[in-house]
DNA sequence: CGACCCTTTGAGACTCGTCAACAACAGTGG
DNA sequence: CCACTGTTGTTGACGAGTCTCAAAGGGTCG
């Protein structure tokens, strides 16, 4: 089901990602300038894109793929901080060194930019710097919406949540209709990890969600959801937000 | 305890967070263009300064005291995402709703913008979004230390991770030693709603933490710390980071 | 002094994590 | 073709940790 990676000699103007990523406010001028130094560079699921503590050479977004940002205690308790779709950035400008692992989820594509490079065209093009401000309040907003969850929701409503946002994600990604398919990109451990739950109880709540009619398990990675409404119900959210809010 | 709220005339060159809010960037001129249009604002303790879902006609940054941002599920459930302190900013140009409550938690002061002014000279003056981009950058980095002591922390380890903050930040203030001294700006329900946390577990966990002799309670609202390095063992987080990490 | 708020402490219930067994499936090699 | 092995997901039994409900202590302010 994975497409076949992009080739690294696409131009910025093709790039499925132009109009949504840090560079979708650059003019063609600055975008050529920007085209000059990225490069594609792809890594197989389960891969190691950036790890904690580690100085990373290169910043940049995600073309194709699903990465996930995770943080590990010492004694090996893990809790996932962050889920990376598409157009979104990976790396912080002027901060050479990460405080979490990032790893390839699916198969990934990311355009990267060598980090000095990059942080210097940051200084020449504030419609940059705008558009990197803008996805930063927004996984900000992500961020906040995510402690509520993991602060006060039940194991239940926890996993309701995230369905609804994978829901949403594919609504949005084109398919529609008050019935929708869902294919889990990750596993139960990394849904637990995204949760803060044991795989253990992931597992159970879906099965309690499937007993109630909420879902539907075709098998362990896809799902039916008959109605979204009830999903929202279960997941505690305020009904008045559509499929697409 | 509690200082007089600086004047409304205070010019910005002497503000007690010139060099480290959204305007410490701005230049000589640039600072001038801010001064113009800021406006200080005081709030006494327990007032509203943002409600969820409504339009606030200004931005800005806190100058003097705290203010919690706080979500709230339907049926009351609270958890705070955002604990703002001075020199923090407070709203999201280009975006009039805020998604959360602020509430003054201290009496605080805030140096205030009338938001359509704001916007207007962020795009005339890349120092004032370069330097909030890294505000915003700053706070994702710490609500992602937040999932993770939300998503994977015990109680205990919870309150001394929430004492570690308060202490470093007491540290950096002039504090310091490796024995400290912590008022603490917040009511035990508001630590509760911080942590994820219910009022009687908090209580207790501080007991057990006296017990332990890694506290000391000197009254409810004032906690001497004689050992940091126990504190952030008991807090689960690698020790090497040192007072001022 | 009384009223009120915040905090502490106790007892019991319930959720979720831990430990363990098992099923389904893919890949490997005989 | 069939064990053999490893991985992933499901289910059960049990216990620890946290929440809920309840009551009592300590401060502040009228």
């Amino acid at each position: 089901m994975i497409k076949p990676a992009p080739t690294k000699h696409i131009h910025c103007s093709d790039c499925p990602i132009r109009h949504r990523a840090v560079c979708s406010y650059a003019d063609r001028d600055e975008l050529d300038r920007l085209n000059a130094i990225k490069y594609y560079k792809t890594y197989p699921p389960g891969s190691e894109v950036v790890a904690a503590g580690e100085e990373s050479t290169a910043i940049g977004s995600v073309v194709e793929g699903v990465v996930s940002l995770s943080k590990t205690m010492a004694d090996g308790r893990r809790q996932m901080v962050g889920l990376m779709f598409p157009s979104d950035f990976i790396g912080r400008p002027n901060v050479p060194v990460a405080p979490f692992d990032a790893l390839a989820v699916t198969e990934v594509t990311l355009c990267l930019f060598p980090r000095p490079r990059f942080e210097r065209l940051m200084r020449d093009i504030p419609a940059l710097e705008r558009r990197l401000l803008e996805i930063t309040l927004d996984e900000l907003d992500a961020a906040r919406d995510w402690m509520l969850l993991l602060g006060r929701k039940t194991a239940q409503e926890k996993i309701a949540s995230f369905l609804t946002i994978l829901a949403r994600r594919a609504a949005a990604a084109g398919d529609s209709g008050g019935s929708l398919r869902i294919a889990l990109p990750i596993t139960r451990e990394a849904i637990g990890d995204y949760l803060g739950l044991t795989i253990e109880t992931v597992s159970r709540q879906m099965t309690a969600l499937r007993k109630a009619g909420v879902i539907v398990l075709e098998d362990a990675r896809n799902i039916h959801i008959p109605d979204f409404a009830a999903l929202l119900e279960a997941a505690g959210e305020d009904s008045d937000g559509g499929l697409i809010a």
